[in-house]
DNA sequence: TGCGCAAGCGGAGAGGTCTCCGTTAACTTC
DNA sequence: GAAGTTAACGGAGACCTCTCCGCTTGCGCA
């Protein structure tokens, strides 16, 4: 059972995030709280750390992005698809404050699942389908994809294409092994 | 003209910052400059910040690891060199405490200059070798190549191998362009 | 309707990075 | 040597993330 002013206060947290993060980009915890009318302690309840939060606040772009994976695989090669999207992860990684840190963090506890999850099959399906072609190595895992796609993120943007081409040349299987 | 203080303080902190992070591994400002004898201030006047100091205590390191690239070069083909070597910086970036951050940090300014110049003409050197013999894609950026030894050395260790498999075949010239 | 009791609250505070600025003392000049 | 100049000092404190715990209050039950 969950106490109605919990419930409340939760809604009222994520609410006022989402407008702190919107307007200001860079927000403290404390600020948040301030605003939702709540004590830090009600907040760090919640949401166990700031990239918590930051993933709870995005939870709805990620889902979004996730999806957009079938659509590019039936317009789009595999490898290109996988350009594509990787590419839109990185503008959302940079456009939304902190989710790039948030997402690539290592520590992903059960609590992250529910936004790593769906990258991670948004990135499974999209590497599969590359393999069922063969244009991409059997034995690319998912995990170290998005785990090279933080060095994407944190590169300056100019940088972004040149290196996600040297990523994929690597992933794909005409490269000797 | 450099007041002997000044001098003597700046060598106390460094010897102090060497100590306590061999020691506890991780260690706050603030410890370090009561350890030194000096006040925060001090200490930031002479590091601008936490990344600075620890560039500076591994220094001897990095220009080591960083010399290491010519016998490396005598002795393997450029890939393997490359190879290698980028397996040692990641295990530095690792042991010591800090300095993976250090180095990826994306903030480069005049100071880390120092220590991100060795780095950045050891990876020249090593591409280089590989484009004159045709092992490695003419268009490689060392820059690019370190940004992403960042996403190794975030990795879980027992990935670092394949990733830098992916990296490197990346780099590979035998892929289309 | 009133009571008991967790579940939930929120703020004080520990410990961090880094800054600002009034004070101190190392060098220069006479 | 004494005095003046000014670079360097260092600590108070702003602001951060996150924790601990005494107090409050919503809810199930009689």
């Amino acid at each position: 059972m969950v106490r109605s002013d919990a419930r409340e206060n939760r809604a009222r947290i994520l609410a006022a995030a989402r407008e702190a993060f919107t307007e200001d980009g860079d927000t403290s915890m404390n600020q948040i709280a301030q605003r939702a009318g709540v004590g830090p302690g009600t907040l760090y309840r919640n949401y166990p750390n700031r990239e918590a939060l930051i993933l709870d606040i995005y939870q709805e772009e990620i889902d979004k992005l996730a999806d957009t994976v079938t659509a590019l695989l039936e317009a789009q090669t595999p490898l290109e698809a996988l350009r594509l999207w990787t590419l839109d992860l990185v503008d959302a990684m940079r456009k939304k404050h902190g989710l790039g840190g948030a997402l690539s963090a290592t520590a992903h506890a059960s609590i992250t699942e529910r936004s790593y999850g769906p990258v991670i099959t948004a990135i499974t399906h999209l590497l599969d389908a590359g393999k069922q072609n063969n244009t991409i190595r059997p034995d690319a895992e998912p995990a170290d994809f998005l785990q090279l796609t933080g060095a994407l993120w944190r590169a300056a943007p100019d940088r972004t294409e040149p290196i996600l081409t040297l990523i994929l040349d690597g992933l794909s299987s005409h490269s000797t092994r």
